[in-house]
DNA sequence: CGACGCCCATACGCCAGCGTATGGTGACAG
DNA sequence: CTGTCACCATACGCTGGCGTATGGGCGTCG
């Protein structure tokens, strides 16, 4: 019987990573709740017996999914603005690029609204911990003293973490066009303060 | 048989308004799948009869919920910032109340994440746009034009929704006591410029 | 005192999703 | 040609939550 992936493209079989990916997928669209076995593997044309080939139970689905998931966003973060040696020019681009990926953003809010499970909390810490990780780096890059690079590094995360809430919740709100590049103008002037500090 | 209600005080009968702070505290600690109601009603220390009494069906208790939300919200900011007559102070007030209930911003972003519920999404939608707009009154009353109130007034709720966020996420990574005070001094600064726009 | 209505308990059927057991198919080695 | 193994389908039992049906306690009013 030939099956059709979620791409529409005929695979032979599928695999851990094929998994976990759906169920990325999922958790963007309906939270971590729409991780269920069931619907995934209709989803993908198969059946439940595929899955508990690849996967103990559905937990380990789950971990799978979250370790690929914190994989592809420490990876982004460095491809994305890794090259840049510019400080300044580093923030401006976390901005940019956080702003851009409307997928990302709803995957992290998804994943991140389920803290009750433990794995997920700890997962989300770490992602978290590092992004304000770089953002302090940056600013102390641009010669702010560790307090105060400390600072501006949550504040301009808080900032950035809010905009995508805000985008989810009440797309309207948000600028279109010409008005939101004022908007993210306004948000990086004020959050990188010129000439240093 | 006597019943013991969630807050060990003995009750009569159970009223519709018991149900929906139930459903909303339940929201609070495990989301909206928590808003079950034989759970539910085992925490009530009644059954399932005492619900379908009362209510319709599941659906009808998260609409009675997330009215009284919507309520409790609207009642909250015109509550603690009211009085209040100076445009700065009221922003002061508003961005410190946030920073100051925990359970509040808990259930805000419990609920904003079960947008794919057509009710809830509208409902965090009118919650949301509400205090972007009494946040974009602020601001033009400082003086502001209207669009770069508005820019603000995005920007400000877009800090402030973040901050619950972090401290939900990664609560170490927020500052405690003094430090607090001083993180919270550098957002009102920054995000409420001195002397006007 | 009897009837009615509020409030709830109990018992039932139903469904979706989890996990298991077992059988089947196709590729590939020997 | 045959055995093996990766990969998957099918069928089953189990659980938890939803909704319904029905009855019962208890106050209140005529």
């Amino acid at each position: 019987m030939k099956r059709l992936a979620a791409t529409a493209e005929i695979r032979q079989s599928l695999s851990v990573t094929d998994w976990a990916d759906a169920a990325l997928e999922a958790m963007a669209q309906g939270g971590l709740e729409a991780v269920a076995v069931e619907p995934l593997a209709r989803r993908l044309g198969v059946t439940k017996g595929s899955f508990y080939w690849h996967f103990a139970n559905r937990e380990a689905l789950l971990q799978a999914a979250l370790s690929r998931w914190e994989q592809q966003e420490t990876d982004e973060i460095l491809h994305r603005v890794g090259p840049e040696p510019d400080p300044y020019e580093r923030i401006v681009k976390v901005f940019k690029a956080a702003n851009s990926s409307y997928r990302s953003g709803r995957l992290y809010l998804a994943i991140a609204a389920a803290e009750d499970h433990p794995a997920v909390a700890e997962v989300v810490r770490r992602v978290s911990e590092r992004r304000i990780g770089y953002l302090d780096d940056c600013y102390r890059a641009l010669g702010f003293p560790a307090g105060a690079a400390r600072q501006w590094a949550l504040f301009a995360y808080a900032t950035f973490m809010g905009n995508l809430q805000i985008r989810r919740d009440t797309p309207d709100a948000m600028p279109q066009g010409q008005a939101f590049s004022d908007y993210l103008k306004l948000m990086i002037r004020t959050l990188i303060p010129r000439g240093g500090p």
